[in-house]
Order: C-alpha cells, then sequence, then structure tokens
DNA sequence: CGCAATTTAATTGCGCGCAACCAAATGGCT
DNA sequence: AGCCATTTGGTTGCGCGCAATTAAATTGCG
C-alpha cells in the first residue's frame, strides 16, 4: 500500500458513475475508429491488386457514378477539402487514372475527369464490394442499417461540432 | 445532350446487380469513415480545452484505467504499434502529461508513466463522454448496441484480413 | 559460456485529414 | 471602369496510421 503512485481501481465503477461514462465513452469513439481502421487494412489489402488506396477508391467511385467533376463537388461527395484532395488527386493523375484540367468558363474550377485507364479499372473494381461484404461477414440487411445508424450518428455529430463553434466564435 | 463524354447512367441501379453492390459497398465503408470523422471532429473541438489530440486521450484513458503501462500493452489495448506511440508519446511527455522510463528489469521495455499533471488532467476530463453523449443524441442503449455491432465487424475484419495475408504469403 | 532466435522500441517513409493561409478568378456594386 | 466580398484550389504544417527496417536486450539451447 505504499510505493503505488495513483493506480486506478481496478474495479469495475458503478453503473450511471462518472467512471462507468468514461468507459462507455471509450467503447463508442474507440469502437468506432477501430472498425474504421480495421475496414482500411481490409481495403488496403484488397485494392493493392489495384494500385488505389482507400481514398482514392472512394474518389474513383465518385467519378465512375458522375463522371467528370469539379474538385468542390467531389469534395461534397467525400466530405474532404482540397487540403485533401489536391495532393491525392495529384497521385491519381500520375497514375494515369485521372486528367486535371481547368475549367474554360470558371478559371478557378479544376474539372477532375477519370482517363480510359481510370475507366477501364472500373470493372477490375466490380468484385471488391463482394469481397469486402464477404469479410464483414455481415447480412445484407444489417449492413443496412448500420450504415442507417452510421449516417444519423454523422448528422448529429456535425451539427454538434457547427453549434459548438458557432457558440465558441462570434458566429 | 450531345457533349457529354462518358457519363455513367444516373438512374438507381437494379438491387442486386454489381451496380448495385457498389453503391451498397460505397455506404458501409464511406459512412464508417465519415462517422469516424465526425466524431474526431467533435473531439477535436472538446479536447482543445485539455491540450489533447483525440488518439493522444484515448492514450491518457487507457493510462488512467490501468495506471503505468508498457508500450507493448498500450498498443494493444489502443490497437496502435510503436510507429504511432512513438512520436505521440514523446509529444504527451513534452506537455509534461507523461514520463517514459526504461523498465530495470527488462531494458527493451519502456514504461509510460502518468505524471502529476497528466493525473491531474482526469478529472477535467471525466465531463468529456457527457458533451460527447450529448453531441450523438444517441440514448445509452443504442450507444451500447452500435458499440457491439462494431465490436463484432472489428472482429471479423481483422479476421479476415488475417486470412487474407496468410493465404498471400506463404506463412 | 557462446550463439541464434525472439522480443521490444525506435526510426524512416509515405499517404491521409484538417486547419490556416495564400493566390487567382468571378460577380456584384457603385 | 474601379473596388470589394466571395468562390475555388493550392500550399504548408502538423499529427496520426501503418509498413519496413534497424538496434538493443533477452531468452533458449548446445
Amino acid at each position: 500500500m505504499t510505493a503505488t503512485p495513483s493506480p486506478p481501481p481496478a474495479t469495475v465503477p458503478a453503473p450511471g458513475s462518472a467512471d462507468d461514462w468514461l468507459r462507455l465513452d471509450q467503447q463508442v469513439c474507440f469502437t468506432l475508429n477501430a472498425a474504421s481502421r480495421a475496414f482500411n487494412g481490409v481495403y488496403r489489402v484488397i485494392l493493392k491488386d489495384l494500385g488505389l488506396t482507400y481514398p482514392q477508391y472512394l474518389v474513383m467511385l465518385v467519378l465512375w457514378e458522375h463522371g467528370t467533376l469539379p474538385v468542390k463537388k467531389l469534395g461534397e461527395h467525400l466530405r474532404l477539402d482540397s487540403g485533401t484532395l489536391s495532393p491525392l488527386l495529384k497521385r491519381l493523375e500520375t497514375a494515369g487514372l485521372v486528367r486535371r484540367e481547368r475549367s474554360a468558363r470558371d478559371e478557378r474550377s479544376v474539372e477532375v475527369r477519370p482517363t480510359e485507364e481510370g475507366t477501364a479499372l472500373r470493372r477490375q473494381a466490380l468484385e471488391v464490394p463482394l469481397r469486402i461484404a464477404a469479410a464483414t461477414g455481415f447480412e445484407v440487411e444489417e449492413i443496412r442499417e448500420l450504415s442507417a445508424v452510421l449516417q444519423r450518428l454523422t448528422t448529429a455529430l456535425d451539427a454538434a461540432a457547427a453549434a459548438a463553434e458557432g457558440t465558441a466564435e462570434g458566429a
């Protein structure tokens, strides 16, 4: 009882106590973060054949679905800003999968267009979702439910962050 | 209607088709990723007062719960390796929240111990989970369920990744 | 004891994610 | 026309997250 400076009790905290909240919180944020990284790990393995990282795969998904898009629109779809997208798109261009060209009508805008090679890559990517779904071991319906919950969560969190920023600053 | 080079159909693909799978998959991985980043954003705002980033907060959580730990054990708790933890712990040490000292018994091991200041920070951190929970707008039971699902998902994904790596390499 | 295999951290390199700042182009306004 | 706020990307800096490599200490074995 003498040489232990500050070891918190190893017992389970009482439900409803602040310690319990801390533990619960650790689970929510941590499990989400861990799941996200676990997903990333599986994608890393599967996407290695396509020469894409996971964020690059997301960009190509959007381009395959919507065709040529300015960086701004791309960022809105993916919830990413130019600080992330600019270098990423340069790498995709170096890889020969997209081309970036200034819009003629609005010189501020940069149109991102999949190249022939980038479009062709779509065929190889079609099997990716199946392999991912298999890796999760989840039923389709379960995945749909999870996605819905996560979307609701993201919306709530974004609103809360915006509100917190709003109250912090003068707005 | 003439100058659109390769715009994929904007219609909703038939359920069960490969296109539908692609879209569904996009939702699973993307919503998870987006939720994780949204969480990070809320934590960034709330933890700014404590001078911690979110991963640093996770490290302090583990230290508050378990007391002094070697880097290895810390990494097991958080699913992180030394490549991530080493610089992070150095920053925490610079901030005066932890001390790193070589174990006397095993010179390979580095014991991470919260300082007085680091331990004191726990009191300020106690209110964080409440604010986070409020930001989600979720009920406690709902959070618990979501956590359970995500844990199951992470376990399945890790197993799948390990299996994929195992078959890829000679093992 | 001497030597090889294992364990444990640290380091390096690369890519994302985001805040902060900057530059160019646009549009509205007088 | 001239001026100013807004829009749009780019750049920089910093902190993860992870793979790969390196170094040091420990363990096991003959």
